[in-house]
DNA sequence: GGACGGTGCATTTTT
DNA sequence: TGCACCGTCC
């Protein structure tokens, strides 16, 4: 293939610093919009056609399997590009339909099959399809190929098993799903149970490590790991095998993060052993034909409450790179040039997310010009609101003739929020769609001929076998499987050993030994030629011989004929998966089922209003937003109002909203607000609102926008750790690198770099058997020693 | 085993 | 307010 440059000469200065940088670390610091995801697939094209990488070298990992898809689109895309120059010396579009497929079905097998692109967690689950069997957990579980992987919900119903049956917890003091995220928690900061009950030693502490110590035991014997041991199990197998380590190392020998401000502390871990060998940070100096390139925003960390820690972003320079001062450094780029929004847009951003203290100093600069104003707007209540928002959209959708309903989003922070704006849109008989919502695969038509799939692969799966055992209806009452339960819980197996075997059916079973027994047969069979048999053909059995579509089918309310649609669909998707994939198999198929949420499969109307959380718009884009309920309480959070860290995230929420528009932005409030019913409650104009520049904004009522809120108020409502502006020791000069300090609980330390300017700044200080913190000055004593 | 009503609960949620 | 879940009753 003759290489041509031409993808690199589309890029400005800073991306193509970044997109050349070849071996050894390199932090992209990605401001909104600044072209991140070009930057990320031009880097590998350059890799691959400039460097002579092996694409089976290259692992990049993102966090959504949109974003996934998305880079493998537009690298394929690229790569057919270059190849039609090559080749043909014609840009792509003006080769014929045919030529077109060949080059992009050659370019699919030499390059696209090889790279490995995903989500953390799929990667994840394909190291584990070689090499789960290597693995043992230190109480000595085990886990087999042919694991399942459990939900949010399979994993909330275990927990709540362990706090009613094992444990005799009261479940509503051990709520489910808070236990269950303590747990998720603990694992992602890579806790076990006796360091989480050593962290917590309160009663509520000690009971959760012990629920937590039997969900372990409880995955472990249905053959089951959850999306936290997805990731941790091969961080725990990587430190505990040499040689499985040593493979994926030389393996992946460049490798690219997307979303860095999102990673929790295993996927750090995960990515840190992958590129030291287990060596860590410090002692690693071979990047011989070797990177790591991640690519973030501290700005847009929103997932703090899943975990996600954006001090690992900020660290990387320090883990990894040479931490040189911005002018002097090699291993950090920013890409600060925006191509999305106009200068309004980006000035009122950049104003904002001022106000937090805990991030790395960059501005978005506007390549746009000034554009139109922003408006505020006070409403009476929320459905007042609603119509001011709808009724802005009615009036820009008819006067412009460049925008349609799909260029219009309205976001919010709640998804209660949206019932308000709906009624409205439907009384205007506005189309519009609401994002988020229940998954495709989540719905429980989709759940229940899973659970016989996964029973199906993975006989172990106590949790999809209790879902189905009865279901359809066929006679095995809940005292049936107590007593079936019950005998493997005394021998200690799984529920279908005790299943599968006929002569203790007979015994166990009673007076549904019948139906029990022929269910046996039914799924065995099924488990026997799962190997030699399509997964297809599989599913189409379970289909017809378990009498599930039947028994929708006699029912035949809407309810029942929009189940049969979705299993349906499910049904294509088993068939396209297998023409996807040469190696499909009902194990892959299910990994992949419950590893992905797509349920944007509404490409039937797609010229619609958008509705979503701000959560859910991270990475999308719009002509006009609308940024509605910005009410202190509801945004920022009541949740929020008393910790410093959380205002600053909801701060960032509030960024990454604004971020979105294009062209026009609108913010809104409302006076009152009815919560959960009946209370109606005055509220007070959300705080960032007063931290906006008001020459940008115009209001369309006199009190749409509050002023600036005074320190003391500010205060007031942030009870704890309080910036002190006037404390010694917060402005940049009274810092450098190597300073020796000390700290009333971590001890004496060496600061090690200084992040942020003038007298807004966080200090990473190393502390010796400690570690690396960063803290800062303003809200934290720290004593300087030298 | 299903229909019914009472009770309690209620951010955000990439996988 | 709206729903999910549970226990009760038939």
């Amino acid at each position: 293939m003759v290489t041509t440059v031409d993808f690199l000469q589309q890029l400005n200065p800073s991306q193509r610093q970044a997109v050349e940088h070849f071996c050894g670390p390199l932090l992209v610091v990605a401001g909104a919009g600044s072209g991140k995801t070009r930057a990320l697939t031009a880097r590998i094209a350059n890799l691959i056609l400039n460097r002579r990488v092996d694409p089976g070298n290259i692992l990049a990992v993102t966090f959504t399997n949109k974003a996934a898809r998305e880079m493998k689109e537009r690298i394929e895309k690229l790569f057919a590009e270059q190849e039609a120059l090559a080749r043909h010396s014609k840009p792509l579009h003006m080769l014929s339909e045919y030529e077109q497929i060949q080059l992009r079905s050659y370019v699919y097998k030499t390059f696209l099959k090889e790279l490995w692109i995903g989500t953390f967690h799929s990667l994840c689950s394909r190291i584990l399809r070689f090499d789960i069997e290597k693995y043992q957990s230190p109480d000595g579980q085990s886990w087999t190929k042919s694991f399942s992987i459990f939900d949010e919900s399979d994993a909330q119903s275990l927990v709540k098993s362990i706090v009613i049956n094992q444990m005799n917890l009261d479940d509503r003091k051990f709520n489910p799903r808070s236990v269950r995220f303590a747990i998720s928690n603990a694992k992602n900061q890579g806790q076990t149970p006796d360091e989480y009950e050593e962290a917590n030693p309160t009663f509520k502490g000690r009971a959760i490590a012990e629920v937590y110590r039997y969900y372990q035991r409880g995955l472990s014997a249905n053959n089951a790991l959850d999306f936290d041991d997805l990731i941790r199990v091969p961080v725990q197998l990587f430190r505990q095998n040499e040689q499985v380590l040593d493979y994926w190392h030389r393996r992946f020998r460049h490798i690219l993060v997307d979303e860095y401000q999102d990673t929790n502390r295993t996927q750090y871990d995960l990515i840190q052993l992958l590129t030291t060998n287990g060596k860590g940070n410090q002692s690693f100096d071979d990047w011989k034909n070797r990177s790591v390139f991640v690519v973030g925003d501290a700005d847009q960390s929103i997932y703090s409450f899943r975990a996600a820690d954006f001090t690992i972003l900020m660290g990387f320079q320090k883990e990894f790179g040479d931490g040189l001062a911005d002018e002097e450094t090699e291993t950090l780029v920013k890409l600060e040039e925006n191509y999305r929004s106009t200068s309004n847009i980006l000035d009122v951003a950049n104003h904002l997310i001022e106000n937090n203290t805990e991030r790395i100093e960059k501005i978005l600069r506007a390549t746009r010009g000034e554009g139109d104003a922003i408006f505020c707007h006070r409403a009476d209540n929320e459905a007042m609101e609603a119509e001011y928002v709808v009724s802005q959209i009615r009036n820009l959708e008819m006067k412009n003739p460049e925008l349609n309903w799909k260029d219009f989003a309205i976001l919010y922070r709640t998804n209660v929020q949206s019932r308000a704006m709906e009624e409205v849109l439907t009384r205007f008989s506005i189309p519009y769609k609401v994002v988020g919502g229940l998954r495709f695969y989540d719905r429980r038509e989709i759940k229940d001929i899973l659970a016989y799939l996964r029973l199906v692969v993975n006989p172990a799966d106590s949790v999809s076998l209790k879902r189905i055992i009865n279901t359809p209806r066929r006679g095995i009452g809940k005292t049936t499987l107590d007593n079936l339960d019950k005998a493997a819980a005394e021998l200690e197996v799984p529920l279908w050993d005790i299943m599968k075997d006929e002569t203790s059916l007979k015994t166990l079973a009673g007076r549904a030994s019948k139906s029990a027994i022929a269910f046996s047969r039914m799924v065995s069979s099924w488990q026997e030629r799962a190997d030699t048999v399509s997964p297809t053909e599989i599913v189409q059995e379970v289909l017809e011989n378990t009498g599930y579509l039947e028994e929708l089918k006699s029912k035949g309310t809407e309810e029942d004929l929009n189940r049969i649609e979705n299993i349906q669909e499910l049904y294509s998707a088993v068939a396209q998966f297998e023409e996807e994939n040469e190696d499909a198999t009902l194990n892959t198929f299910l990994a992949n089922a419950a590893l992905s949420s797509d349920n944007d499969k509404d490409n039937d109307e797609n010229n619609q209003v958008t509705l979503m959380t701000l959560h859910a718009s991270k990475g999308l884009e719009f002509a006009v937003v609308f940024l509605v309920g910005l009410e202190q309480g509801l945004f920022p959070s009541f949740r929020s109002l008393e910790d410093a860290a959380a205002i600053e995230e909801e701060r960032r929420l509030c960024y990454v909203g604004i971020t979105r528009a294009q062209d026009r932005l609108f913010l809104s409030h409302a006076r009152e607000r009815r919560t959960y019913g009946h209370m109606r409650e005055v509220s007070t104009p959300s705080i960032f609102l007063s931290e906006l520049p008001r020459d940008y904004i115009m209001t369309t009522v006199p009190s749409a926008l509050p002023e600036r809120w005074a320190t003391t108020t500010r205060e007031a409502n942030l009870k704890n750790p309080q910036p002190n502006l006037n404390k010694p020791g917060t402005h940049e000069d009274d810092w450098s690198v190597g300073v020796p300090v000390n700290h009333k609980a971590f001890g004496e330390g060496k600061v090690t770099h200084i992040f942020g300017a003038g007298n807004k700044i966080c200090l990473a200080i190393h502390f010796p058997g400690i570690g690396k913190k960063i803290i800062d000055p303003r809200t934290t004593t720290i004593e300087r020693l030298g």
